[in-house]
DNA sequence: ATAAAAATATTATATTACAAATGTGTTCAT
DNA sequence: ATGAACACATTTGTAATATAATATTTTTAT
């Protein structure tokens, strides 16, 4: 989604009042105020409240019936894999146990899709892999932000796999390296190492090698999640 | 979703333009009606129209900009989990191939997820995942239908697995069930040894082996992924 | 006391009007 | 002739208002 100056009203206020339904402003079972409330509260017409309401109804974050007004849906109705979801599940609690979620389902999906990519990826997706590998050595070499092309070498490979149902997780995964990079600014591997053991997947892959490509990625995944649930435990003592 | 009677009118409308957005038939890069058209079209308000195209847009299916129109956004940006998204791709296009990419998913995200119930899976989600069991036993013993107690196993290891991101999937390892069923009701094994494999999954979990649940659920979707690809090479040199 | 009927509140749909944005063409100055 | 500025037409964006449908609550009649 573009830059929230850009938005129109009815997205602004699909924005203000999905973050304030995830952060539990109203109550689980039920609680928005009605349409008309909502008008007077943001100083809109209802056409443009409807519209959120719409919107919000289609990411399965409330629904609305006629006399009974709009009520939350239970979160396990919340669609996660939308972006805007997602983002405002960040905002309201960006803890370390939701990127710990965020690693286990990485470390489902990634490894699989670099068996694939290994085993089907076409040589155009192979090579774009292989470009985000080289400009994360430039970052390394030159101690630039090693972040995009970390994310393009991921995005990559989900692209290769060939299976949409994989390519769609594009933006979740961004997500959760974006959040991951929040925690990890100081870890101790240098950019040349993350860089190198990016290189072995990419080896592994273009020489169609799959056990071994998933095998790759699911180390350096669980190389975070280590380095994750140390933190966790980090700060579950501090208490 | 509920029956479609039971929709109201924006509802309707959404399905429709969805099933035929998917279904191709407004080209790509651009191309759906104008707003006014498709009231006339629809014989309906604009109102109705605008919040079908709201919620359209919601799903990723389509924008809209002043004076542009309405676009059809590129196929990669249409959110595949999205249960309704995922069915009108399925009304549209049932194929084996599709289905083959349902199971590369399941094999991502069934095992890990087996092999987390394993290791944090209260009792009471335990316990649900043995109710399905039982009534797949049932179901063997009196030659009934299998299918329902199957999906809810799959489903209660989801739940089980503590993550809500693979517990989100839910719908769609139904959805992916649901299309496995049709291409195999007269598969060659019988009831009770698909009972008897997903009760070694289950007393893996229930005593911890997340290893070997892991294995067991790979190894049960590996074998309809075996089935399947062999009815899309004979679908192949029947042409 | 019970059941039917009426009143009420809220979303659903329709209609109309105007505003804002944007692409197109036209005019005008050079 | 060329390019910039401006006017115009088209389409979505927003607002306001009215009526319908629906579900709850209250009233009323028996």
């Amino acid at each position: 989604m573009a830059r929230i100056e850009n938005l129109n009203l009815s997205q602004r206020v699909t924005n203000e009042l999905g973050k304030s339904i995830i952060a539990g402003k109203y109550g689980e079972g039920s609680g928005l105020p009605t349409e008309a409330q909502l008008c007077d509260e943001y100083g809109i017409s209802r056409t443009a409240v409807r519209e959120a309401v719409k919107m919000l109804a289609a990411k399965g974050l409330i629904s609305s019936r006629p006399r009974q007004g709009i009520r939350v849906e239970p979160p396990e109705n919340w669609n996660l894999y939308d972006t805007s979801v997602l983002g405002w599940m960040l905002e309201s609690s960006p803890s370390l146990l939701v990127l710990k979620e965020f690693l286990q389902m990485r470390l489902a999906i990634e490894p699989q899709a670099a068996a694939l990519a290994a085993r089907h990826g076409s040589p155009e997706a192979i090579a774009q892999i292989e470009k985000a590998l080289s400009e994360m050595d430039n970052a390394a070499q030159t101690h630039g932000s090693i972040h995009e092309p970390d994310l393009a070498f991921h995005t990559a490979i989900l692209l290769a796999s060939g299976n949409r149902f994989f390519y769609q997780l594009r933006d979740f995964i961004t997500t959760a390296l974006n959040v991951s990079f929040q925690y990890t600014t100081n870890a101790k591997d240098s950019l040349q190492t993350i860089a190198d053991e990016h290189r072995k997947i990419y080896l592994a892959i273009k020489s169609g090698e799959a056990e071994r490509a998933k095998n790759m990625m699911a180390y350096l995944i669980d190389e975070a999640m280590a380095y994750i649930e140390l933190k966790i435990s980090e700060s579950a003592t501090a208490e």
